[in-house]
DNA sequence: ATGGTATGGATCC
DNA sequence: TGGATCCCCTACCA
């Protein structure tokens, strides 16, 4: 308990505390427009250092006249070239001579002000400031201290006398944002905003007509046809027709959005979206005839959520794991949020990204390196098994969609790996990869391509996008194609996770830095395919990007928790 | 309109 | 090893 409360209390001043250099340096510098002005005479400042740079090199001391005098005799070509040679008889150059007058004239100027006499006169006289320190020296009087008076509020006492009771214990400082009582939460408990109770009635009953309807397996291999039997030409002929109305853009959750997902559904566009306070947002997005917002927020987690998944065999699953330590299953029919893994609370490891390993088993990455295998089926909410695979933090973990005892993950330490479940150590000892692909800093994403697994698709930190090749796992992992992308969004924005197109290995989607913003599609090959964008509607970074597996809808999601529907 | 503000992660020491 | 410091440089909102 003792090492919680040290822990919230580092948390609390970390927060606290946070950059305060960063508002400092902001009223120093401005806006950021403000910097990049200013690094243009920058440069200037720069050549014209260089400048003045070559005059001191030539006298990198301060000399003494007569020194001078010397140096200029010996080193008598060290001048710039119009004035090396104009040396009188005496062997001064001109242009000696003429600083040695500017020297002279300025302090002749200075005298003529008569600034050292006023400073003489401001300066109280030395002889009567310093007295002599000689002879006896004065004793130190030994400092009593003085008795400590105590208020009679500190000892307890009203002003007549009487004991008044003792000062209650502080309260132990509040945690900011505690993890939710452990269990299943009612959703409409958990509703961002009270009052909002018919809406979410209304939107449960859409919903459940919604599940009824059948795309609740994961094996519809109809659809998954439709979808990935047409050439890329053919499937960006009417993807790159999408639009973007106002009508399709809406805040769905508080603050930065975390993580994002699409529903399968082919009748009803449901986007969801977590966000860093652990809110996860449903948007039933308007058709042709838009009615209410249909925005339902629920805070199911305290903290980030930073993975949020309808389960590919449920639909009316709605996954999410957050670096509370918790990973919780919204079922749409119950309407609650299951609890179904949580970390020790004392250890604070936090809950990075899960991938699906069956219908009822997860791999979830976590913050100390591990992978853990949870499982809905056992009771408690403890992991089956955890893997020890990473000295530093793992991003995104991912499953093999063939041969599902392989999995990829994504690292800090700048590594891609490939691991078999089967043959994985348990109990804190560490794992050797299949194979592993080192990038020069940290990886945000790693994910199979979704139907062979064929590729894997990496975002890092080293401004990179890579493909990798891992159609035969068990040998090394090779790169595909690899490609410069700007991922550095800074501070304030998620960063980018560059995702697959969920039926098809020839494309993913990702976000962009660049102005207007927008969203950046590109084929396996890494080919720039499409970019989507509207000035009117878009006005901001898309970190996060999902494709409906059937339908032409994209959806990006900002840094501010608004989501924008591309259809 | 515009500045205040939020506050993650890598790296340094 | 972990606290301090630096760095990235947006979007919203009062």
């Amino acid at each position: 308990m003792s090492t919680t409360r040290s822990t919230r209390a580092k948390r609390t001043l970390n927060r606290t505390d946070g950059d305060g250099n960063t508002s400092l340096k902001r009223k120093r510098s401005g806006k950021g427009d403000a910097i990049k002005e200013e690094k243009i005479p920058l440069q200037e400042v720069e050549s014209n250092q260089q400048t003045t740079c070559t005059v001191i090199k030539k006298e990198p001391t301060i000399l003494t006249d007569q020194q001078q005098v010397v140096k200029a005799q010996t080193e008598p070509t060290s001048q710039s070239s119009d004035e090396e040679d104009l040396h009188d008889e005496d062997g001064i150059s001109t242009y000696e001579k003429r600083r040695l007058k500017n020297i002279k004239d300025n302090a002749d100027f200075f005298s003529s002000l008569g600034i050292s006499e006023m400073k003489n006169e401001l300066k109280p006289s030395t002889a009567k400031l310093k007295a002599s320190s000689r002879g006896l020296k004065k004793e130190k009087a030994p400092r009593v201290p003085l008795p400590r008076r105590i208020s009679l509020r500190l000892l307890r006492v009203d002003p007549s006398g009487n004991s008044l009771p003792p000062v209650p214990l502080l309260p132990e400082p509040l945690e900011e944002h505690p993890r939710k009582p452990s269990g299943p939460l009612e959703m409409r408990k958990s509703l961002l905003k009270e009052g909002s109770l018919e809406d979410h009635n209304d939107l449960m009953a859409k919903l459940k007509g919604l599940v009824q309807k059948g795309t609740n397996s994961k094996e519809d291999s109809s659809k998954k046809t439709t979808a990935s039997t047409r050439t890329t030409e053919q499937f960006m002929k009417g993807f790159s027709k999408m639009r973007l109305v106002a009508e399709r853009v809406a805040k769905v959750v508080p603050n930065r959005v975390f993580s994002l997902d699409i529903h399968p559904s082919e009748d009803r566009v449901l986007v969801v979206a977590g966000d860093k306070w652990g809110a996860v947002g449903l948007w039933d997005v308007p058709g042709r005839e838009h009615l209410t917002d249909g925005v339902l927020t629920y805070t199911p987690h305290s903290r980030p959520v930073n993975c949020l998944r309808f389960s590919p065999w449920n639909s009316s699953h709605l996954y999410s794991n957050s670096y509370d330590g918790t990973l919780r299953v919204g079922d749409l029919q119950k309407e609650i949020f299951d609890e179904v893994y949580a970390t020790s609370e004392d250890d604070y490891n936090l809950l990075k990204n899960f991938d699906f390993l069956s219908a009822s088993s997860l791999l979830v990455s976590q913050q100390d390196g591990t992978v853990a295998l949870v499982d809905r089926r056992t009771k408690g909410v403890e992991a089956e098994h955890e893997y020890n695979l990473h000295f530093k933090s793992l991003r995104t973990v991912s499953v093999h969609p063939v041969h599902t005892h392989i999995f990829a993950t994504a690292s800090n330490d700048g590594t891609v790996s490939l691991w078999d479940h089967r043959k994985l150590k348990v109990g804190g000892k560490k794992n050797d990869p299949i194979s592993c692909v080192q990038h020069a800093k940290g990886v945000s994403s790693a994910y199979f391509s979704p139907l062979t697994g064929k590729y894997i698709l990496a975002t890092s930190m080293d401004n990179k996008i890579s493909v990798f090749d891992s159609s035969a796992p068990e040998k090394s992992l090779t790169t595909f194609k690899s490609f410069k992308h700007d991922n550095h969004v800074g501070r304030w924005l998620t960063g980018f996770r560059a995702s697959w197109h969920p039926r098809r290995e020839d494309l993913f989607v990702v976000g962009s830095m660049k102005r207007p913003r927008q969203i950046e599609v590109y084929s396996n090959t890494c080919e720039d395919l499409a970019t989507f964008y509207d000035p009117d509607n878009l006005g901001s970074v898309c970190s996060l990007n999902a494709i409906h597996p059937t339908r032409n809808i994209l959806v990006g999601a900002n840094s501010s928790g608004r989501l924008h529907v591309f259809m």
